[in-house]
DNA sequence: TTTTTACTATAGATTTTATTAATAGTTTTT
DNA sequence: AAAAACTATTAATAAAATCTATAGTAAAAA
């Protein structure tokens, strides 16, 4: 048993294929059949179901399989132990964030990042929370950016920032005249929310539900984007609530629009999150970093009362 | 690299000897020298010092070594999986037992055990509680019989019994007239003890404090075996404790010399303990399933208090 | 110091293993 | 029934692991 032939099981059971996990791996697929092969005679076993199509994984295949990921997790940080060692900060990295907060952050720490540690190929996804979660697990994601608390087994989380919610408040609402406003002056009904998915829909639902016990859940109007959301409330059919650094994107002439709550300021909690195993965790660290040194700079602090990002 | 090159680099960390180490490994020592240097060209560091005689690990070397031995367990558990689907119940298995619990248990389960599972190839050493403790850690015991609870990190424990103490009082002593005797009748300067490093006699110690605030250290008559502590108890030099399975072994004639504790009678409990990487836990379990049988017919169930096996 | 001892490293030959291109067999889809 | 989409097999080749023999080196003994 190889650690080699136990990444082509992981590469087959991943894709369900030979040919296209041969490809993956960058050899031919007779060298995958004879090394699948070799390892189960060796072990005495079958692992793959070649009778179905696509290919599937036996009983014990399936075991052997999530073993192989643990194994080949672990020899994958012999290279983060000497990289430590020597202070070297590189290689591919692959980083999730979830839509609301990708357009505002990054920009704003991508660059720095990459002047800093010029060596990391950052490769960045845009993915649902729930997205994240799954490809953290299973080892296609190093790391993301998300609302946290999220008290997921397998994964830690790291405290980015805190993130307070402003309300975005088109003329003529009923709010309009308030310089700051409270919670419970909140009403889900005239509250323009993004689609079903987003955490930051979550959040504002269970800040809402704060003060009301009730809710129907037939929201009328949604969307898939801040921006969007910012449009319609122009529209008149209702306010919105912003996270903050989209603030500093709204346009100038938008901005008497904008109410801050009063402390404590409902905000969500940022974090990056990573897997248990703690790989790669120099270029984690190095985000945290980054980040947070961007962030000092941009929010200020204050008193906030993190709203969670799960729907209950 | 392989999962043989980290084989390799243990077996050298361990042998801190190339030569030694390819014995073991049942190759020729350059077959150790060309890998491990291999290992170390692709990783472009160096593991072992080999200025120093014996040879040393590197700062890197170290961690190397001890992720290796991560890497190495986590393989071997695949086997441990094919094992499992095949309801196959063997190979060599290496199990530690405390020397008070060594000469009355193992007699008792032992020919049920090898006659259960013939496959399994017992290799049996009588440790203390503390070497046992380190070659469960390092991977050289796979498991180990001890009084509990232990509360080592890294080491999960798994209750077999409990073995009620009863007291040994010979003709002339104090306590010879009463039936039954309790936990305040004692008196740790009339006591035969063993000799330091046995958990047993740590037991004794902290049940004789329980009803005694400070006790002087010097202790005058102490022994390394049960056996010669029933000698010198008959000799008249002091009553003695005995873990229950012991009695059944006191010979007719002194067995009215034994005395039971009224309940809930002390006790050691008694476990199989193993590391936390569950490594073989199908003989661990097989293990577990014989012995508590046996003990099922020997030792009645009794309400009894637990005494720690570790001197505070 | 010199010699011996006890190692590890290196060289070259040999065996074993991994990989490939070409192609034969399957099974599923059309 | 034919085509498409796979996986398995074969035989050749490249790469590797291992061996024997021996050179090199540092500590221990004389």
């Amino acid at each position: 048993m190889t650690i080699t032939q136990l990444k082509y099981a992981l590469a087959i059971a991943e894709h369900q294929n030979f040919t296209k996990a041969a490809e993956k791996c960058f050899v031919t697929q007779p060298t995958l059949s004879t090394q699948i092969q070799k390892l189960e005679d060796e072990l005495d076993v079958v692992i793959f179901d070649r009778g179905k199509k696509p290919i599937e994984l036996t009983e014990v295949g399936r075991k052997i399989v999530f073993q192989a990921r643990n194994i080949v997790n672990e020899a994958d940080r012999i290279q983060d132990i000497v990289d430590q060692q020597k202070g070297f900060i590189g290689g591919e990295f692959r980083l999730g964030i979830i839509p609301t907060i990708m357009p505002t952050l990054l920009p704003m720490f991508l660059q720095n990042f990459i002047k800093k540690y010029p060596k990391v190929k950052l490769k960045i996804e845009e993915l649902t929370t729930e997205e994240i979660l799954t490809r953290i697990s299973d080892g296609h994601l190093d790391a993301a950016i998300a609302a946290t608390p999220l008290e997921s087994d397998n994964i830690k989380e790291r405290v980015l920032y805190y993130e307070p919610f402003v309300a975005y408040i088109p003329t003529n609402h009923r709010l309009r005249d308030k310089k700051t406003i409270e919670v419970s002056d909140l009403d889900i009904d005239d509250m323009l929310l993004l689609e079903d998915g987003h955490c930051f829909r979550d959040g504002v639902i269970n800040l809402c539900k704060s003060f009301k016990d009730h809710i129907d859940d037939s929201f009328q109007l949604e969307s898939g984007s801040i921006e969007t959301l910012i449009k319609l409330s122009n529209e008149g059919l209702g306010m919105t609530l912003l996270p903050y650094l989209h603030t500093l994107d709204v346009k100038e002439k938008l901005n008497p629009n904008l109410r801050h709550f009063n402390e404590p300021s409902p905000a969500r909690e940022v974090s990056i999150i990573y897997h248990k195993s703690e790989l790669k965790m120099q270029i984690i660290d190095a985000l945290h970093e980054v980040i947070s040194g961007i962030i000092r700079g941009a929010i200020a602090f204050q008193n906030v009362e993190i709203i969670s990002p799960v729907a209950k």
